[in-house]
DNA sequence: GCGCTTTACGCTGCGCGTAAGTATC
DNA sequence: GATACTTACGCGCAGCGTAAAGCGC
């Protein structure tokens, strides 16, 4: 034989006459007419090669084969029921996992408000976030950990082939100073006038340090500390050790009574913020639907 | 929703496609056309309210929902397979049980043949017998421990409403004796005849006895002996101690160069053997192609 | 332009409901 | 004769195949 069908109506039929024993309530049970039903536990009984219940007019039950097949049948459409509603709950968001690579600066910066707002409206997905610099980033989507990520130009990864990044948001530079310091009233900053003071940068790998190198070449600056943390440049500012370049998303750091933060208006002088995902594939709901949500609360109409 | 639809076919498509990752080949796997194939699957997605595959023109893939289905697409079809292949093996009779409930003479005498051939003709066919006096077989038919029962109809219970019993056969009694006995050698056997001497019963509660007293009413016999089994009836006869009168199917107890059998052509003095089963619920393809081969080989056609 | 999927469309037949038939109590 | 399953029958629509049309490379 090529392939037996079967069909959750079929198994449903069959179910509900072991039930009944009776034909015509079990018809009902099943919205159909007597006679339809009764050529459904028929063609049921031929498919299987097997019959199934003993009717004799006066009453309907299970053979032995009957009762063999009916924990079978009761489980397969359990499971079926169950598949089936566990994709329904994937499917309305009632379930679900979305894992997020962002930045540390969108990670403790933008991000939180909105994946509070994503975990309030579906309670039932787990939200992962990984915050790391761009590069772990993209390193993180090609492996699977991450459904998407939040990561600058810097990486060189939006263009490549196997992933597909859209642009978020730019990101423009501020100074970052005491406000003691010469540069926090100055009339009009320009990059050489940042060129001599003792300067704090951020580590070659970080996105901030690449965007800076690239918008300033060849431009050299005075860079008496290289740090992993923007925490770190702020303690190291505030403390009258040198002066800051870093990217508006990051501000929140220095929001403080001692410093003093100021734009950069200089052309070039932009980190670019990509919303990637990889190329093939394409995402789970429950990622879609925080995609959109990042892209809508972040996304500049630019 | 009241319940959603799901078809063995169905599924079988979408794992088809899930592998073949290629409508048209997928298709062909299925032995379906191209555009119906997509049909299949497009109603399959409308059914479960999810996107299963990514198709590209390029490119058929899962989707993450998709991967999250297939599991238990393949479980479903697997168990489908199972319980169908099952029904099959014991509507083939490749599986199976039955059990008998016969009595001991039965069990003992003419059933062993017709159970080898029947256990050679099924191999895959479990066969319980249970040896037991025509009151317990009912007990054991009744209690569903006994697919069907081998009895006398001294049980009484072929008459009940919740029993159909067949007649089988009929079983005339003979009376045995040791050869140096006077009767094994008298002219013409009556009742009469048999009365003044030694004489070994069998237990009230045995077929034997209960048809023995009924034919012979209100004639009493000398009863020396009420043993429960043949073998000792056997016993007690060879060794001079009495006579007895047994049924013709449990002759081979006494098949000895010591002992004479001789029928006694005495009118009524005949146990019938029935084969018995209950009368709500049909039997077992196992159980019923035993219960044929028996009524075969056993069956009077009278 | 080629390969693959989707859409369009006519057709067959499965499966439905209504109504008549049959068997059992 | 009442009840409940089966058979008969006409019909609609689901689902098929063929053919034509998008759509990415």
């Amino acid at each position: 034989m090529p392939a037996p069908e079967l069909s959750s109506r079929q198994l449903r039929a069959f179910t509900a006459l072991a039930e009944q024993r009776n034909f015509t309530r079990a018809a009902q049970t099943c919205h159909l007419s007597q006679p339809a039903f009764s050529a459904l536990i028929r063609t049921l009984e031929e498919t299987l090669g097997a019959r199934l219940f003993d009717r004799d007019t006066r009453s309907v039950q299970l053979t032995p084969e009957g009762r063999l097949f009916e924990p079978s049948a009761r489980r397969l459409l359990d499971d079926m029921q169950g598949a089936i509603g566990d994709l329904a709950d994937h499917a309305q968001r009632r379930k679900g996992r979305v894992s997020v690579a962002a930045l540390p600066s969108l990670a403790a910066g933008r991000l939180p408000a909105i994946l509070a707002e994503f975990m309030q409206a579906w309670p039932g997905i787990t939200v992962e976030l990984h915050d790391a610099l761009s590069d772990a980033c993209i390193a993180q989507l090609r492996s699977h950990q991450a459904d998407f990520a939040l990561a600058a130009t810097g990486a060189g990864a939006a263009a490549a082939s196997d992933l597909r990044g859209r642009k978020l948001c730019g990101d423009r530079f501020h100074l970052v100073c005491r406000k003691d310091h010469p540069l926090a009233g100055a009339a009009r900053l320009t990059a050489r006038q940042l060129a001599p003071w003792p300067f704090i940068q951020m580590a070659r790998n970080s996105s901030v340090r690449q965007s800076l190198d690239a918008a300033l070449h060849p431009l050299r600056l005075n860079a008496v500390f290289e740090v992993e943390h923007l925490a770190t440049v702020m303690g190291l500012v505030e403390a009258g050790i040198g002066i800051s370049v870093v990217p508006e998303l990051t501000l929140f750091h220095f929001q403080r009574e001692t410093l003093v933060t100021r734009p950069l208006p200089l052309p070039g002088l932009t980190r670019t913020i990509y919303l990637v995902q990889r190329r093939e594939g394409s995402l789970s709901v429950a990622a879609q639907t925080l995609h959109d949500l990042i892209l809508e609360r972040l996304g500049a109409p630019a």
